[in-house]
DNA sequence: ATCTTGACCTAAT
DNA sequence: CATTAGGCCAAGA
């Protein structure tokens, strides 16, 4: 890997670290964070990269439509649901309920972006 | 080296 | 509402 991947592999750990349990993010919404709008793809790289480690919340990072569309690379076909039931999210048919509300963008939340800045 | 395939998204049509 | 084009770039069926 060089300089500019780990870079970006690493800022969207941070990223994702920083998502509240109990809300969810995007992958363009991580894409953005991270000073690379475009770059959606690979922030869905990073997160396969990161089931290595632990302690990096993958299954909180949806698609922009709130589908689990990740659910494939976890190590049961369940899991990234599960983890979600088990922070109080509710899941139908791949499907995050109540997604835009849940949604956490600090690019586009005042309060999230505050929060964001304190950290 | 070249080509294809993706945990994707936006903008334009 | 749907479809398409383009951008991103790491990995390799």
């Amino acid at each position: 890997m060089n300089h500019h991947q780990h870079d970006f592999f690493d800022k969207v750990y941070q990223m994702v670290k920083l998502i509240p349990k109990g809300r969810v993010s995007t992958y363009g919404a991580i894409a953005r964070l991270v000073g690379s709008p475009q770059s959606a793809r690979m922030v869905g790289w990073a997160l396969n990269a990161s089931h290595k480690q632990s302690d990096i919340p993958a299954h909180r990072v949806v698609n922009r439509h709130g589908l689990l569309t990740g659910k494939h690379h976890f190590k049961d076909l369940n899991e990234m649901q599960h983890l979600l039931n088990s922070e109080g999210i509710q899941v139908i048919d791949d499907q995050i309920v109540n997604f835009e509300n849940l949604l956490w963008d600090p690019l586009k939340n005042k309060d999230e972006s505050q929060r964001l800045l304190i950290s």
